[in-house]
DNA sequence: TTGACTCTTCCAAAATTCTCGAAATATTGA
DNA sequence: TCAATATTTCGAGAATTTTGGAAGAGTCAA
């Protein structure tokens, strides 16, 4: 990931429908949630949800398979891996005692641990 | 850190120069850098640099102080990690094998450990 | 094939963001 | 006080983003 790819990944997040898509997203897990479902679920319009949904798609941060009539979209976590990894690239750079509430936190976003 | 602060910080992080300048100031470290230096090394006029800085600050990710004629920033570590929190929250929920890969880079990300 | 359902694309107006020149403010040294 | 240095604030034009209505397309069941 370079920085104009970061960007992108960001600006993508940085809209709060999109943000709560993606969250949502994430949550849900790999199998996805229908775009119409995640329309009721938000409480968007089917048009500005797609858009949204395109825009996130764009950033890499979404997949979408067609199942039926529907439309599946799935969160990208090798992308969020990557953002999440050229954010913290680099900090601190070498200064333990500043990067430790940082490696902290990353050890208890790992909710599966 | 809640929806909207979330959506500020990213927000504020989505724009190549911010990004660049954030980047280099959580790379300097905590005793931060003068914006007339912050801007020489990123090429910046002083009154972009300037307005930039301001929404990082806005956002919560840097802070400043005054040292005589100089006006030093410093990365705002605590809301960066904040923020990763945020976008880690709940990922996965409970998946094992999906939340690895995250887990793995949050720990390569901790380079201080 | 027809109709219902699901989602996307197209379009244009409204809102927001970005950038730069010019002027203003704060600090220091002579 | 005056000049130099360092940075911010103001203002406006340019560019980009966001939104929703209307129409277009793919899928399925009868």
């Amino acid at each position: 990931m370079d920085s104009q790819d970061a960007v992108g990944a960001l600006s993508a997040l940085a809209h709060e429908s999109r943000l709560e898509v993606f969250r949502l997203l994430v949550k849900v897990g790999p199998d996805g949630m229908a775009a119409g479902d995640i329309a009721r679920a938000t409480g968007s319009l089917a048009n500005t949800l797609s858009a949204n949904l395109n825009v996130l798609a764009g950033a890499g941060l979404v997949s979408s398979r067609r199942e039926g009539r529907s439309i599946i979209y799935a969160a990208g976590y090798e992308r969020m891996r990557a953002l999440l990894a050229f954010l913290m690239e680099d900090c601190c750079s070498g200064n333990a005692e500043i990067c430790a509430p940082l490696a902290l936190i990353a050890e208890r976003a790992a909710c599966c641990a």
